[in-house]
DNA sequence: GGAACCCATGCAAACGATTGCGGAAACGTT
DNA sequence: AACGTTTCCGCAATCGTTTGCATGGGTTCC
């Protein structure tokens, strides 16, 4: 069980200070182009690595973000989680992932984690229940950005990326009319959730008096099945359905399969989705794009731009944009 | 931009001792029930919080541990992620998880980065191609107790959680038999994957003779599809397939729906998988369980025996149980 | 009235790295 | 010879916390 090398090794090694060898290290010019080649080399040799906690201690940056999302085994984080990652190694950070179980007092604790962490940032999709964000706001105080993700807060000024919410169902409702729907189908979730009534509104409004739209909740895959299963029994059956999420996606893709519905022949559908549930199927449902990574991306920026100053708080939306179902269903389609 | 609490902002204004009041937070016997609560009170009032770097620096320990995967955003590993941060979370540890993207110098620049932070234990699912274990070895040799999960090096005296993968492949084969498979088609994964390779041989093994058996290899959802496509346009169909991941899964479903192929009428199906992708589908895929909750519990649980001075290496693998599929088409299959 | 003892607290040295400052050579300049 | 300059390196403080040991005041006992 041999101890991890330190610099204080090294220097006794080379009958050097501990100084003279932190400063070759990083080719510190006072040093000697002679000792500094030594020490590296040593330093190489028995696979020197700097503490990274004494670093943090000395220079009072940890180099380090927070991370706390309601769960990251759900359908969206886990693109958010590993773009987030790789950007934040790009720039010389690591990530401390934490998860609040959709429990406010879980997502307390998890702050206490990174203030005792002294994280550098702070990125965010809070639980549906939180209310209180002043522990949110200490952070900002110490001028620790926090960046609010997905979930955001209704109210207050904060630094918020999500999806375009509006502009996404607004997307989705303009394009089955363009696609001729006359009589459309479509699954929200959650009434509670701001991300539901966003998109909810938006969809009706765009489409209007363009077409017949029936509205359906679902909490669950389960609830979106069985509604589709009733919807299809009717004699007055839908032409397009629209899926506000993954979630209820899978659930009405569960009965569409199951009552060998013809897809973009028989029934056009469309979800606002990632992409990752809508290619497993054949063909490849259409879907406004909703990127975990290119949210993380955002994100990320926006934090960047936090430490170098960037004072103001901002709110940011991510573009919506189509992404069409596999080419020969839509080539069928448009002729 | 106020600055975080630390023991000498309370000493002073406390007039006391940073030792004192470092005692008092940690009701060491030494210190008299008055001043105690005084510096409890105070250390609530400011929500001091102690810097868990400089903890970790002067305690030799980090409660860190490190997790190397290929990918974060892959059908298995999010769920094991979530199972493993909640369980080092109640015990007091934090996770760094980096992902190498299936490559080797990505996975030797994580071990870096995991050394640096002076990990008190790593999980590791390694890249299809690392060769070069030294490197997990040196932290071992440290007293850093390394956990390979899943994808795990095939030779060599480790520490190894996994499936069970010949028992799971095995029982695949014993159900696809029993079913009355008589032409089966089996994909398998990247060929110099020991998960590979353990389920090719022991499927092949337990089919024997009972069953005509093709073998394919796919590395991606892609490859898959294609072959799938190939093989149900000859004239020698296969009566079933079999999946060993839910990668492969995805991609002969999509072959299957394009194709339009009746499962368990015209087509029998198996996959070892977590089971979160078969049940997307209707009929849900029938498919042997491979929980990465439950190898994360196994893992964690490996790590705080490990910990505990348990020197000696083990192989755990979690057993294997078959979930089959949607209840009425296994019913018309019986019949 | 010391010796012996307990109680509560403080001192100081770690942990490992960074960095301002100062200092000792070596060299060049008048 | 005296002084300035450059080159290369070490001292020591610092970050925040922990902990062995010392210290001081008070009590008790013979």
């Amino acid at each position: 069980m041999k101890p991890t090398t330190t610099l204080k090794q090294l220097s006794e090694i080379l009958q050097l200070s501990v100084s003279t060898v932190s400063r070759a290290l990083k080719n510190h010019p006072d040093i000697s182009a002679a000792t500094r080649q030594k020490v590296q080399e040593l330093s190489a040799m028995l696979e020197y690595e700097p503490n990274s906690h004494a670093v943090s201690l000395r220079n009072q940056n940890t180099r380090l973000f927070g991370v706390i999302l309601p769960s990251i085994s759900t359908f969206f984080y886990h693109s958010f989680i590993a773009r987030l990652e790789q950007q934040a190694r790009q720039h010389g950070y690591a990530l401390l992932i934490l998860q609040s179980g959709d429990s406010p007092a879980q997502e307390m604790e998890n702050l206490r984690l990174c203030r005792a962490n002294r994280v550098n940032g702070l990125f965010v999709s809070i639980s549906p229940d939180t209310q209180d964000f002043e522990a949110f706001r200490k952070f900002e105080a110490m001028g620790t950005p926090v960046i609010f993700v997905d979930k955001v807060p209704e109210v207050g000024t904060f630094n918020r990326v999500c999806i375009a919410d509006e502009a996404a169902a607004a997307l989705a409702a303009n394009t089955l009319i363009a696609q001729g729907a006359q009589h459309i189908l479509a699954f929200f979730g959650h009434a509670n959730m701001s991300i539901s009534r966003k998109r909810k509104d938006a969809f009706l409004q765009t489409c209007g008096k363009q077409a017949r739209v029936e509205v359906r909740v679902a909490h669950n895959p389960d609830e979106a099945r069985l509604a589709m299963d009733q919807a299809w029994k009717k004699k007055q059956k839908p032409d397009a359905v629209f899926c506000m999420s993954d979630e209820i996606l899978s659930g009405v893709m569960k009965s569409i399969q199951q009552q060998n519905i013809q897809l973009y022949q028989d029934l056009n559908l469309l979800a606002i989705s990632d992409g990752f549930i809508p290619k497993l199927y054949s063909p490849e449902i259409s879907y406004v794009e909703t990127s975990g990574a290119q949210l993380a991306e955002l994100a990320f920026n926006r934090m960047m731009s936090c430490l170098a100053g960037s004072t103001f708080i901002q709110e940011l939306s991510l573009q919506a944009t189509l992404v069409p179902s596999t080419p020969p269903a839509i080539k069928a389609r448009r002729r």
